[in-house]
DNA sequence: CTGTATCCACCTTGATACTG
DNA sequence: CAGTATCAAGGTGGATACAG
């Protein structure tokens, strides 16, 4: 498999793909990263980012990836309160991932729509 | 977003995002384009790839693809039939996707079990 | 604003049995 | 070997109401 010097074994690749999908799972996951890619966000910034998606969910989602250290969550001493959410160091090594994947929905768009 | 020179708005790339997801949303989808990374396979072969996979599923998602155009189905003349399934060229453009997931999954499972 | 609780319809999936 | 049919169970997600 081109450009993936480090993996000589199917198994083992698709076992890591395996792993990174239970971490990335549900309907919304990647969308959230994709909008937290772009600096931290409030609640009701990222649900209007995510066309669809509702308050339970996103509360869901979140929590989900707060426990597996993907995000932080803080909340602001304003009034009335705010909460942001800002993607970790470790959240943050997702990002060439999203990229690939976002410019691959770009393409597949333009095949799609395109011609 | 560092890597992504082309894109330049948030909602755009959360748009690309999900309708790459569109395509391989599902438990299994991206785990079966990472078996078939490794070349064709028969359906048996992918069923044991793929760990947990029903053969129910694994038909249904395979059909599902190949209508996306996604993979090819071939039926080989032997006895009893095999069938082929492999990457089209348009599913091969999903390769560096799979394969920034599959080394992010590595890493992971490094950060899970191995501190 | 940022959630949680509840109810409910729908969808997805697994198990099993069966076909060519 | 490569599926399909059927049933049952559980998960997923939306709507709504409510709370801090």
């Amino acid at each position: 498999m081109e450009g993936l010097p480090e993996i000589h074994e199917c198994k083992r690749t698709i076992m890591a793909v395996h792993d990174a999908m239970h971490v990335l799972g549900g309907k919304w996951k990647v969308s959230i990263v994709a909008s937290l890619c772009f600096g931290p966000k409030r609640y009701s910034e990222i649900l209007k980012d995510v066309h669809g998606i509702s308050g339970k969910m996103l509360s869901r989602e979140l929590k989900d990836m707060e426990l597996n250290k993907l995000v932080n969550r803080t909340v602001l001493d304003t009034q009335p309160v705010t909460v942001q959410y800002e993607l970790t160091d470790y959240g943050q090594t997702l990002k060439p991932m999203i990229a690939n994947l976002a410019e691959w929905g770009i393409e597949h768009r333009k095949e799609i729509f395109g011609k």
